[in-house]
DNA sequence: CTTTATGCAAAAGGTTTGCAACAGT
DNA sequence: ACTGTTGCAAACCTTTTGCATAAAG
């Protein structure tokens, strides 16, 4: 089942409505294979349907999350980023402090010792995140070593 | 060298003044070693000295950051939190999505992987942040298991 | 027809900032 | 005296919501 198919099915099953903008949000976000922030989604959207609001997105965004096609990021800057689920295993992220690159990578023997050390305290994991920050290969040559807790923040204002 | 005395060496080298509300700030916020937000520590305060303002909190907190007494942390509910850095190394997190508990741990064979990783993608790391969320002991025995990504937010409400 | 969705504008909620009064050096 | 700081209120920014209108089933 292809997964805009799956959203479809997902509706159905709630008795929700398939509407138009549900599906060209979906496509849009689902075609897009980076991270979206909701504005971005909605710039993106905007350029071919400029009657969609802001507002449906982020609903729409919140029922994919809920029908397991997307989910939910926060990088620390304030802003929540959404990208489309694959059922291949989860993956986690090396973020580019100078440039904002974000690299995906995915590690087993990682994910076996997270769940090691949740065992030990009692824990039983639903879910985790690993974020790495640094410089990527291009930006590591002009390196620098201070102010990374800001790097980041500085899009806020 | 104590960590307060370290505030005000950091202060005096930057040409920054030592004042009341930011010792009585400082103090409190090393004091307690918990993850506070900034309201927390506001109200904390407030109780003691209920003149200081909640943007001054925020501006020490910042200050606190910048001169490497405290780390910001994101646990994606919306709400910042800030800790007392240690020197003794870095440590991670599992967080219960039921009663909201916190527990860090330490783990040197993960972050030896995650530096692998990163070597891996020609990547040099500055900090990561890992965090486990899932049921403690306590919550687990009375499990259950949707809604996992709904759980946190609710009190962005 | 009934029910759920949409768009807009307004509200929330955490965090930041402008500014006049104030305190440290 | 000179600068940096404070408290307050207002501004900001992302996300959410109330409501009247519109579209789907």
């Amino acid at each position: 089942m292809k997964t805009d198919e799956k959203l479809r099915a997902y509706l159905r099953r709630k008795g929700l409505k398939i509407t138009q903008q549900r599906q060209e949000i979906a496509e849009k976000f689902l075609g897009a294979n980076r991270h979206l922030s909701a504005e971005e989604l909605y710039q993106s959207i905007r350029r071919t349907h400029p009657e969609v609001g802001l507002s449906t997105v982020y609903r729409t965004l919140k029922l994919l999350v809920d029908a397991g096609l997307a989910s939910r990021r926060d990088f620390g800057d304030g802003i929540m980023r959404y990208e489309p689920c694959s059922d291949e295993g989860h993956h986690d992220h090396l973020i580019c402090i100078r440039c904002g690159a974000i690299i995906e990578f995915e590690n087993q023997k990682i994910e076996a010792l997270q769940k090691e050390v949740a065992a030990l305290k009692g824990f039983t994991v639903t879910r985790h995140r690993l974020e790495i920050y640094g410089y990527c290969e291009k930006c590591r040559s002009s390196g620098r070593s201070q102010g990374q807790q800001k790097k980041i923040r500085e899009r806020h204002r």
